[in-house]
DNA sequence: CCTGGCACTCGTGTCCCCTGAGTGCCAAGC
DNA sequence: GCTTGGCACTCAGGGGACACGAGTGCCAGG
């Protein structure tokens, strides 16, 4: 009975706290929120919750502020994430389904996403090794340069250049389309992780005079389905939003930016968010950097089927609004998820 | 006579400045530099330069500060690039060379311009129409999916996937070599932008059957030559380095950040200083943006040969060490610009 | 033309006080 | 047993008074 009033209680803070960004104390509580009983009472639910770890107040005279511990109860418990509005999803849906190839669809998500949280937002690539490899071409730009070709199942094109040695004879067209056929028999439609072990035997199954080119072809495609560069790139957008941090601004701001830079320290931030289409949150000094202890990060995974490829989420302080951020975060990640699921 | 050491109280006054970051006054100018004449002099040459709108007083009682006017001078007269120490130019050398393509290049230059001026740097990716086409190769992946690709000079690869409609017949090897055969002779060695008209006559020539896959591929092609995207592309690093803006944080900071989001704004920013080789220098209000009127950007051209094919800069307060980072944004452009010739 | 001297300005730091928000606790009431 | 009004207490933040000192402009003499 009490029990419920006290959470009653800290999700007010919570909410008041973050629309604020002040102290709250127990009379204006009881001024916005309709809680039924005496600021008095609302004082020794007040000194329970600090008992419990999950308020404190800055200084004696102050109100009271949420800790850490207090957000988490509050997201894990205390809120109901609320949907978002039709006009919102028609919006995240055409904007969105405008983009042309994969890098738009990321660079779009990130926009939005910082659009809507007024966050600053980060989407990383879709990792490579959760792919499939849906075709292979090799192209003889001139007789001793060869272009390799893959095209991923998210979309994803690369490439890589390929000169045969002055010492080797150049592979004919034939030889060529020969080469093509048997690699595509044994990676297409294959996940990256097993193509690459596939790929490794082709050289030994070839005609002698060309497996010295064919070790180049094999070593370059498995080169460019490994590329560890657009396997940890990640996007950030919405850094103009930190202009608004305010008052941590020379505590946390440095470290954020720091961070922001370093793409593998981010796709650390992001943590084990990519492993499932679930939205995790992690409350200032849960995540694993201790510098952006005053920081929240929301993130979900994304990805074709069930098994999400990679994750987007957004970096804020902990005294953020959790629902709303929530929200946006798992809308993005479903709507990004099924345009990789169209194409 | 007199002109002279006005000048010199000038340099000194910016010197000053910009390591202090302190309004300077004519005692502690006395002091540091050796100017030979007292306090109450140079106070004289104060008030002249003060008169003339190269420095102000914050306040009455406060020492002096340089004004846009005064940068301005101190930059065009009052200053010799000092060139960077042999250290520093293997540095660069050795980090720029580790590149493994264009996009690492220009990665690791933003990097690299952040680091050695302690500022936020710009970098703009070689924009296409400058450079020329060195080959295209058109690949049947499927009997109707067509794979136009198209090297460039500068070392970009650019691909287009083209869906032959199903009511038209999917071309022939033949044909299809015919017409790669066709397409490079118009285009090859040309610069993008003669390619273009060239290649908007081509279909004409083409037999009827075919012309309307032609002209499909023709539109790829086109379409991957004045790729707006790659053409505007711009690469920012350093942003940490806004941490140490220190006082003017609340007034500037935002739009700034503001602006690095917006890569149109950037190119606005960098400005004509793609245009030649030469380091260009904007300060404050000079630049085109008001509300960067409290920024200084150093910019230069850069690319292969004598005309430059992209900019990069960097942005940062006006006060900022002009000599050192001209010197830098010089350096870096210069040896990008070899490496890009290498390639 | 340079220099020392001098009066003047004014931003900044310090101390002090006051106000008001907010608390904890206690005794009375439902 | 929880709730409530009352009351004394704490303390951050704002505002005024004040002294300090850096820096200036100006003037008269070298």
């Amino acid at each position: 009975m009490q029990e419920e009033r006290r959470l009653a209680v800290l999700r007010a803070i919570v909410q008041d706290y973050v629309e604020t960004r002040e102290p709250v104390g127990s009379k204006t509580l009881v001024e916005r929120h309709r809680l039924g009983v005496s600021p008095a009472t609302i004082r020794n639910d007040m000194a329970a919750l600090e008992e419990e770890g999950l308020i404190t107040q800055p200084h004696t005279s102050a109100g009271r502020v949420p800790t850490d511990a207090g957000y988490r109860l509050f997201v894990d418990r205390l809120t109901a994430i609320k949907p978002m509005s039709a006009g919102e999803r028609r919006a995240i849906a055409t904007f969105l389904d405008g983009a042309v190839d994969l890098d738009d669809v990321v660079q779009r998500s990130v926009r939005l996403l910082a659009q809507l949280t007024h966050q600053v937002a980060i989407v990383q690539y879709p990792t490579l090794s959760g792919s499939t490899v849906r075709h292979v071409e090799l192209v003889a730009i001139a007789p001793s340069r060869l272009l390799v070709v893959l095209i991923l199942s998210t979309g994803r094109v690369e490439q890589r250049l390929v000169e045969v040695p002055a010492d080797q004879p150049a592979p004919s067209e034939d030889e060529l389309a020969d080469l093509r056929r048997q690699m595509l028999g044994l990676v297409s439609g294959a996940r990256i992780a097993d193509a690459v072990a596939s790929l490794r035997g082709l050289p030994e199954t070839i005609s002698p005079a060309q497996q010295e080119v064919a070790g180049q072809l094999v070593e370059a495609l498995v080169e460019a389905m490994s590329d560890h560069r657009s396997e940890g790139r990640v996007a950030v957008g919405g850094t103009a939003n930190l202009a608004r941090f305010g008052d941590s601004f020379d505590s946390s701001l440095k470290p954020l930016l720091e961070a922001l830079e370093e793409h593998v320290v981010l796709l650390k931030l992001l943590g084990e968010a990519g492993a499932s289409p679930a939205v995790t949150v992690r409350i200032g000094a849960e995540g694993p950097l201790q510098e952006l202890s005053s920081t929240s990060v929301v993130a979900s995974g994304y990805g074709p089927g069930s098994d999400a490829l990679a994750a987007l989420g957004i970096v804020g302080p902990t005294r953020m609004d959790y629902p709303g951020t929530i929200a946006a975060v798992r809308a993005v990640a479903r709507y990004v998820s099924a345009i990789l699921n169209e194409t």
